[in-house]
DNA sequence: TAGATTTTGTGATTTCATTCACAAAAAGGA
DNA sequence: TCCTTTTTGTGAATGAAATCACAAAATCTA
């Protein structure tokens, strides 16, 4: 149950997906393997991991192990999230279609000012005065935290006093966590370095072998 | 020179960056670990491995070290990027002030729907026609994808056959690439899934213990 | 100046993930 | 029915990254 194997468990679903979409009916981890560069015997292993088996020859039943897949990443039924902070990233969050696709429902966004109170995509926002009560009418678990870095803790410690158990973090600060939650922090800046550093990387090692 | 040292690169200098601002001039490999929760040995391993060396018994100078750092991620100059697709996310990146902050300068977005074509914070945005005349003109090394994931492995070649070097993609599709390119895909979805993979486990192991 | 203390730099060790490799099961011929 | 082929499931081997642990250097104390 290494974080390695979530998430390519998350990359498995978005394979076969696909495979479904084109009429497959069954998948072999070599199929799998190919699709994410790594070996056959990784994605059995990930499989036997979390209790999913195939049949020796006949491979994975693409509908099952989908269906296996869902169920373990909690996609059996439909989440509903919560963002704070409605500015550039929070608002173009709140207007991609492709978590709605994913069973991920943006119910709610919350801001601390008033001026941004109008829906995005049917999808309401509020003042953080009402951010308490909805959660806990609404029994949200999962909430995205998309506001400046000075405010960041400040919000993340307000949202798991009131019960929020997973974060999904934009702000460039990692966030500590008190007791049981879970926080990702999404660090963009940090993945563009990355590219900026391999990109001058190769070029310097062209300037070399030249 | 694995990808989780310069990952923690971009960290080191993160937490310097703050250091510096509250005054302090020299700081210990274990202060760096502490940060950022891992073993000092690691905080100097790393160093080492790029060739940064501290003072025995006198840590590390907070300023030498962030300009070494920064000359090794390229940012004592400034990156010029580019955006292809500016829909949601895309518009979300280049009102994002954080960039210019590190050095990171997006110069231009592209779009090939001609209706996106007015200008964001001073960022032009033109047809996909002017895409390549561009790209040579300014000699950019580095674009973000955010068009559709139908249309991003076409872009990503597109791009590719112009001279970028490293891209940083937003579409839900693992992009191929060919060649000595650097490609970075930033799976959001995978990035909810994971906490809410997580937020659920922790949650049963609680049912279970009680 | 001598001895104690702190902190680096790195070889040795441990830990952990991935890959290898193969027995066992299933399916397909002949 | 028996032999061949394919593919799973997993224990053993490998590989990579993190941690341990300590000698050497620097500074501090008296
Ligand atoms: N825009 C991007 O593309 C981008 C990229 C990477 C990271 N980020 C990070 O995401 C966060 C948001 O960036 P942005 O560009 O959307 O900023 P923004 O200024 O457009 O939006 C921030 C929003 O948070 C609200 N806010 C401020 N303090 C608050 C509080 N205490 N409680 C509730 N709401 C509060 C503000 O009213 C505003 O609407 C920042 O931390 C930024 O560093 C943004
Ligand atoms: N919006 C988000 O918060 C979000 C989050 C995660 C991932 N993504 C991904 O980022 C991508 C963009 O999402 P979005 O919500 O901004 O979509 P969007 O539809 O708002 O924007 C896409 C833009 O790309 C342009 N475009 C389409 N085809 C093009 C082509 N061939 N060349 C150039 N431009 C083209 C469109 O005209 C549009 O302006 C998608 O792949 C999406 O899955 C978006």
């Amino acid at each position: 149950m290494n974080e390695n194997s979530i998430e390519r468990l998350s990359k498995y679903k978005s394979s076969l997906q696909k495979l479904k979409t084109l009429g497959f009916l069954k998948v072999f981890s070599d199929n799998l393997a190919d699709a994410l560069g790594i070996q056959s015997a990784q994605v059995r292993k990930d499989f036997s991991l979390f209790g999913i088996s195939g049949k020796k020859r006949g491979g994975y039943n693409v509908e099952d192990l989908l269906t296996s897949i869902n169920t373990i990443l909690g996609k059996d039924r439909i989440e509903n999230v919560i963002i704070v902070g409605c500015g550039n990233i929070g608002i173009a969050l709140m207007n991609y279609r492709g978590f709605v696709r994913e069973k991920i429902k943006i119910i709610a966004g919350f801001d601390i000012d008033p001026s941004r109170m109008a829906k995005v995509e049917k999808i309401p926002i509020y003042t953080m005065e009402k951010l308490k009560d909805f959660i806990h009418a609404e029994s949200v678990k999962i909430a995205i935290i998309a506001v400046p870095d000075i405010a960041a803790q400040r919000v993340a410690d307000l949202l798991i006093s009131y019960g929020i158990k997973g974060i999904l973090n934009f702000a460039p600060i990692k966030l500590k966590s008190q007791g049981e939650v879970v926080i990702n922090n999404v660090d963009l800046i940090q993945e563009i370095e990355k590219v900026i550093y391999y990109a001058n990387a190769m070029d310097d090692d062209n300037g070399k072998e030249s």
